[in-house]
DNA sequence: TCATAATATGCGCTTATCCGAATAAGTTTA
DNA sequence: TAAACTTATTCGGATAAGCGCATATTATGA
């Protein structure tokens, strides 16, 4: 136990990135705040994005596979819904960091009267 | 600003998944942390991590240039220091969002009485 | 200015990620 | 079982991220 705690606490920071990752992609972003309005079936989400069927389920099982949404078969569909509100108030945290810091830098800000 | 709007957003988004991909790395979840707790030079963090100094100064590039942690030169070194505490609120969510859901299946926990 | 200390960057390499296109797999109804 | 529908996976190529190593930059002090 006293070898394994540095070695359980690197796994879990790796578990800790792992979910960050998870986040790291503008589509899957919006898959999670779709997702926490209510739970889709892969065809509804495929119809709201307008985009290829195989790229949201890829993206729906890397967020899947991080716990970070739940599957459950609904008949022949597939329905996903959001795991954890929680992820929803983290994104919503860095979106404001985002506001408040970055944004000024990344965008040039047309100041209107 | 109709035909912004939507691109705008985009590019929100966009920021918004590259604030995510910074935390998306054990050791800058571990120096995002040790920020937490106080400013630090590069060499006090390269010290404290045991890593190669390159290494550290990467990271914390990746870091800066997205707004999450601030330089300042003090002397020959540089001192950096958190941009914003709210970063380690939603780490701080996200680990709790692992601890509750994810790590149960990702690593045996053995139970001691 | 020269030497030294602290920090940052460039380069080559390996590894991971993303996307499109095609295809496979599971479910229901006939 | 066959056909239709929904979802998942695989493959290949392009792009980006990571690391170790060497080196460049910036600042201090003699």
């Amino acid at each position: 136990m006293d070898a394994l705690s540095p070695s359980l606490s690197q796994e879990v920071n790796q578990l800790h990135a792992d979910i960050c990752s998870a986040l790291a992609d503008p589509t899957r972003i919006l898959l999670l705040y779709t997702l926490s309005e209510g739970p889709r079936t892969v065809n509804e989400l495929t119809v709201e994005f307008g985009a290829p069927q195989p790229t949201i389920s890829r993206h729906l099982k890397t967020l899947r596979e991080r716990g970070l949404v739940i599957a459950t078969r609904k008949g022949q569909m597939v329905e996903y819904s959001l795991a954890d509100k929680r992820l929803i108030q983290a994104l919503d945290l860095l979106r404001a960091v985002l506001r408040d810091g970055v944004l000024r830098r990344a965008i040039v800000v047309q100041e209107v009267d």
